[in-house]
Formats: structure tokens, C-alpha cells, sequence
RNA sequence: CGGGGAGUAGCGCAGUCUGGUAGCGCAUCUGGUUUGGGACCAGAGGGUCGCAGGUUCGAAUCCUGUUUCCCCGACCA
């Protein structure tokens, strides 16, 4: 592509509302614009990288045998109320009706869409298994849309839904799928883990994320230092690295109120008893109408216990309570209702509602806790004698230092952006919609079904994310939208044009992708675009190098220049990108 | 949803406090000089100052309403 017939257009400053450096770069350099908050156009450069890293997913999957398909984008409510989500995906679903006054949704995900597809077409055990896929524009009506392509609106996903007849088979196609997602980031060339992580309401037992190391990323993972143990943090169990037993030996000592006047805060109580915040004990409150009494509509409050240290983990609340989403907080003065006193002086003391402890808590005594009256404190609390919890386990945030749970290495904490994430679903939504096969005995079965996502466009800018310097993009070589940026210098020069297009021929003709920038720029116009729009390989054609007899060759990741003769100018560019 | 900030030319911004009929840099167009790391000179085009209403002789500026966008938060005990 010749840059004089391209649509190009780069900017100098970056718009006010890009705050990372990927996000910026997307933009500066014309591969995307923002047409509302979450949605983009895309861009011919920008495409050109998203359709790379679409054909390399086609590739790994294909080859395993996945089938790709289409899906519709706008699905009518009655398929959404099958499963129930309808009302359950809340103000994520984007819902209108048409002229008719049917209601539809656009398609946030299409376990639903995919399940009717095949409910109709596969009813026997003999035509198992099968995974299909689709590479399709998803909406989801984020609250707050952030990032560019990080968080968007509308965006690019990569779906694969697979049906098998029993566990095992789901299972073995999970595992497929699993190493078909490590070898398609393979090809890309980047830092990512593979992590432990929560089901969400999809819904589903077993799940891996695939997630790019960048600071940017929204979400936390542990990493242990000696094995291959990685997890989100949602999910990362909490084991101590340091033995906080020490007072196990104690005796219990009697129960003892005593004042503490506005002491509210964990850190304002650890000034005034002098006791470490590790060794305190705080009650937060929550509520929920699942777990407990799934007939009671009404919220049922409830107390969970942690280490004053300590952070709480609403998602392991979530899955020890056997509920779809995380708890609410009660509000102050829902609290002063429940246990009597301000929060900032509760605690579990005679409190009648259920208590759920972090097992940190465990190995403590004579602690101290807040009396359910304001102002006052309890001192020389111990569990059972003076209260009892309904559950005790792991409820609280694992953190960087923590012990490894495979290992005695230590935990380490990077940010992580998720662009794959693997489900094994089992039969929740082929029981829900009714989806069947008849097995070897002729008996009505349930599909097993597992689900896999890759976030397309989030993951081209992640990419650019972890691969950037302060002058630009350095696309990984995979979904670089040209493999070579050459810059002519002087295109009005007839013999340096004549070079240059034998070159572009030569390149071209090998399979090597090249923007060809025939602009009437500057040369330092130029070499700045060039850095910006990150290709892996630059080539300089100027009179200065021919009269001398040497083309320029640059690696863009490493800046490194070599000079050539015109002859081995094929076999370097080559050398050059292998390198990159 | 809660808190904060902002809507002025394609992009980045000033002007608003103190009302007088809109400006700077980049980009674009014309001419010229330049030409290996975002050139220079001269000239030109482009904005109903988010929208609606009000105050005023006069509103980007003051008042009221409305709308959009951006950032932070939604874990305090």
C-alpha cells in the first residue's frame, strides 16, 4: 500500500479523553476513532492488525477442529428468558423493541443463540462432539466504558461454544481448547498467565483466564515465584506466609467492655489500643437473599469477621453463600439497626445474625472487637466462648507476600488484562433450553457444554500496551498491519521512486506486507510517523544511501540500523523481521 | 448510582472572575524558500462558543433549566 492512496492519518497530540499509552497510540496513529464512548471505528491499519489476529485464531481453532459460524447481533427476548437472563444480565443487556412493539437485545454473548442452533440440528450421541465459533461484534452496555478498545461498548469477540455427550468429553475439548488459546498468544509474542479465576454468572465449574501482564490492566493476579500457580485475585486463596499463631498458647482471659470513645476506623483503634491491626478483628455487614432462604425475597442481613489487616473478598462471600453475585454492604444506618450501634463499634458479641469468619481469625485469641454499643470496645473476645460462627473459611484477599499454595515460594502481584477466558459450562443452559441428545441407550440427554471467549479488539490494543515506546507502537510481528514501513524520501526523485517500487515488488512478492510512504513530507515527518505506526521494519530510501550504494534497514523494536548493499537487500529485511 | 471536572475550528487549548460582537498552536489550502528526525516566510479558508430560555442597548462571559462527555469511587467499620 502506497501511503498517497491509503487512509492514513496521524495526529501529533493525543484527544483529552485517551489516558494510557496504548489507547493514545490507536488513536495518534489512525487506527481508530472514537465515534461514541465505547464505540469505534476502525480504521484500514487498524482492521488490518484486527484481521490478523482474526485469521490466527481461525487457524489454531480450524485446526482443531472448531467450525466457525455467524451468529444474528439482535435476538428476541423470548430466547433470553429460556435461561432467565433476560432480567438477570440487569442493564448490561442493550433491550428496544421494534415497530411491533417486540421486545429484542443485541447479543452480549450467545450461549442462548448458539444452544437453539444446535437443539435443533444434533440429536444424537453419534454426532458428538462439536465446537462451533464465531468471530462477531458483541454490545454490552458497560456503565462506564474505559480505555479505548480495553473496556469498550461495541467490540470484537471471538466465541466457541462446544457440546459433548458426558463430562469427560467436555472436559477433553476444554483442554483442547486450552491449549489451542496458549498456542494463538503464543504467536503473539507477549507476556501473559494463564490463571485460576471465578465463574462469574456465566455460570460453569472450571475455568482458566488468559491474561496480558500490563500495568494498565483492570484486574489483580498472584503469581507464585516457584511454580506455575497463577490466579485472579477473585480467587486466589489466602495462606499466610508468616505464622500468626503465636497466641494460640495464650489462656483465654474473662471478657472485658471497655471505652473507646470515637475510635472508628481499624487504624484509629490501633493508635489508641496499641494493638497491631493484624491482631484486631473487625465485623463488616452485608446482606443477600440467596444462601440462606431462597423463598425470602427479603434481603437477610449478615456479619463476616476478618483480621483488622485483612481486605474482604466479596467474590469468596459470593461463592461460600452460594450466591450468583456479590453481596451489598449494608448501609450505616441498616447496621445501627442490626447490631445496635454504629458502625466502627459492632462486632459479633450477642449479635443474632449469621456470622461468617475468615479463617485469619482462627488462630487468634483475646482479641478485640466492637461491643454493639457506641463508643465501647470488647477486649479478650474468643470464638465459641463468646460467639459462634454459622461458617468459618477463606473470605479474605490473598495479597503479594502470601504463601504459594502449591509450594513454600511467595506470591508476587502484577495487573492483568483479560483478553481469553475458557469455561466448562456442564448442562446448566442445555437443561435450561431443553437442549438434547439421545445416547447409546436411546435415552434423552442434556449436552455438556463449555464456552470460550477472546476479546479480539481488546486484545490488539493490549498488545500495543505492553509492546510501546515514548515514540510509538512496536507491533508484534504476528498483527503488525504491514511487516515493513519503508520511507522514501524523495518520491518526486524518478530513479529513487524506481527503486523503491522494485523493492516494494520484490517484498510483495514474497508474502512481506509493505506501506510504501511516497508522501511529499519532510524526512523527519516521516521517520516520526514511522516510529508512531510501530511496523517491525523500517527501510530508508534516500539519495543519500544509493549514491553511497546502501539501503538503511531499522528494526523498530530496537532501533538497531544496518546498512546494506542494494543486492542483499531481500535477505536482510528477512534476517531483520525474523529478529523481531 | 455517588463525587469531581469539562463542553469555544478536525486535534490540543486560552478567553468566562471584571459583558462590548472570538483568539493561539497543530492540521488544511495558495505562493515561495527549504529537504536524512515533526522546516521557514507571506497569505487564505474554517467556529450560530453543547442546547433552550432569561437578564441587558449588547452575552462565549451573568442567571435558570437541560444535555453530552471525561475522571474517580461504589471495601468504611
Amino acid at each position: 500500500m502506497k501511503w498517497s492512496k491509503s487512509y492514513i492519518y496521524t495526529l501529533k497530540e493525543a484527544p483529552a479523553d485517551a489516558e494510557i499509552p496504548s489507547h493514545k497510540l490507536l488513536i495518534r496513529g489512525g487506527f481508530m476513532k472514537k465515534l461514541a464512548p465505547g464505540i469505534f471505528t476502525y480504521g484500514n491499519i487498524g482492521l488490518r492488525a484486527i484481521r490478523k489476529f482474526e485469521n490466527i485464531i481461525r487457524d489454531e481453532l480450524n485446526k482443531r477442529s472448531a467450525i466457525e459460524v455467524l451468529m444474528p447481533m439482535v435476538h428476541p427476548r423470548e430466547l433470553w428468558e429460556e435461561t432467565g437472563r433476560w432480567s438477570q444480565m440487569g442493564e448490561g443487556l442493550l433491550k428496544f423493541q421494534n415497530r411491533n412493539s417486540q421486545w429484542f437485545c443485541l447479543g452480549a454473548t450467545h450461549e442462548e443463540a448458539i444452544t437453539d442452533y444446535v437443539r435443533n440440528d444434533v440429536k444424537s450421541y453419534r454426532d458428538l462432539p462439536k465446537n462451533i465459533y464465531q468471530i462477531q461484534t458483541k454490545y454490552r452496555d458497560e456503565i462506564r466504558p474505559r480505555f479505548g478498545l480495553m473496556r469498550g461498548r461495541e467490540f470484537i469477540m471471538k466465541d466457541a461454544y462446544s457440546f459433548d455427550a458426558d463430562q469427560a468429553g467436555a472436559l477433553k475439548t476444554y483442554d483442547q481448547m486450552y491449549d489451542g488459546y496458549k498456542a494463538i498468544f503464543d504467536r503473539l509474542g507477549l507476556n501473559y498467565r494463564i490463571v485460576q479465576a471465578d465463574a462469574g454468572n456465566i455460570g460453569g465449574s472450571q475455568t482458566h483466564e488468559f491474561q496480558l501482564l500490563a500495568e494498565a490492566g483492570e484486574d489483580s493476579l498472584l503469581v507464585s515465584d516457584t511454580t506455575d500457580f497463577a490466579a485472579n485475585i477473585e480467587v486466589c486463596p489466602a495462606i499466610d506466609a508468616e505464622n500468626h499463631a503465636a497466641s494460640v498458647q495464650e489462656p483465654l482471659k474473662p471478657l472485658e467492655k471497655f471505652a473507646t470513645p470515637n475510635q472508628r476506623t481499624i487504624a484509629e483503634l490501633e493508635k489508641f489500643t496499641n494493638v497491631a491491626a493484624i491482631d484486631l478483628v473487625k465485623t463488616l455487614f452485608f446482606s443477600a437473599n440467596e444462601g440462606f432462604d431462597p423463598k425470602n425475597k427479603d434481603l437477610m442481613p449478615f456479619a463476616v469477621l476478618l483480621r483488622g489487616s485483612d481486605e474482604l473478598n466479596p467474590i469468596k462471600v459470593k461463592n461460600m453463600l452460594g450466591m450468583s453475585n456479590p453481596p451489598q454492604m449494608l448501609t450505616d444506618d441498616e447496621v445501627a439497626q442490626v447490631a445496635g450501634a454504629n458502625p466502627g463499634s459492632c462486632g459479633p458479641v450477642d449479635l443474632e445474625i449469621p456470622i461468617y469468619m475468615d479463617n485469619g481469625v482462627v488462630t487468634l485469641k483475646n482479641y478485640i472487637v466492637g461491643a454493639n454499643e457506641d463508643g465501647f470496645h470488647f477486649m479478650n473476645v474468643n470464638h465459641v466462648r463468646d460467639f459462634k460462627a454459622t461458617k468459618v473459611g477463606d473470605l479474605r484477599m490473598a495479597k503479594a507476600g502470601d504463601k504459594c499454595p502449591l509450594s513454600n515460594g511467595r506470591l508476587k502481584a502484577f495487573r492483568g488484562i483479560e483478553v481469553g477466558h475458557v469455561f466448562y459450562l456442564g448442562s446448566k443452559y442445555s437443561k435450561m433450553m431443553n437442549a438434547q441428545f439421545l445416547d447409546a441407550q436411546g435415552k434423552a440427554q442434556p449436552f455438556e457444554m463449555g464456552c470460550y471467549g477472546i476479546g479480539v479488539t481488546r486484545t490488539v490494543q493490549a498488545a500495543i500496551e505492553q509492546s510501546h515506546d515514548a515514540d510509538g507502537i512496536i507491533w508484534p510481528k504476528a498483527i503488525a498491519p504491514y511487516l515493513v514501513h519503508m520511507c522514501v524520501l524523495d518520491p518526486k526523485d524518478q530513479s529513487l521512486m524506481a527503486v523503491a517500487e522494485k523493492f516494494y515488488d520484490e517484498l510483495s512478492s514474497q508474502g512481506i506486507d509493505v506501506l510504501m510512504d511516497d508522501r511529499d513530507e519532510r524526512p523527519g515527518v516521516k521517520f516520526k510517523d514511522a516510529d508512531l505506526l510501530g511496523m517491525p521494519v523500517r527501510v530508508v530510501i534516500g539519495k543519500r544511501g544509493l549514491d553511497s550504494n546502501e539501503i538503511e534497514i531499522v528494526q523498530r523494536k530496537t532501533k538497531a540500523v544496518t546498512k546494506i548493499h542494494p543486492e542483499r537487500f531481500i535477505g536482510t529485511v528477512k534476517e531483520i523481521l525474523a529478529l523481531s
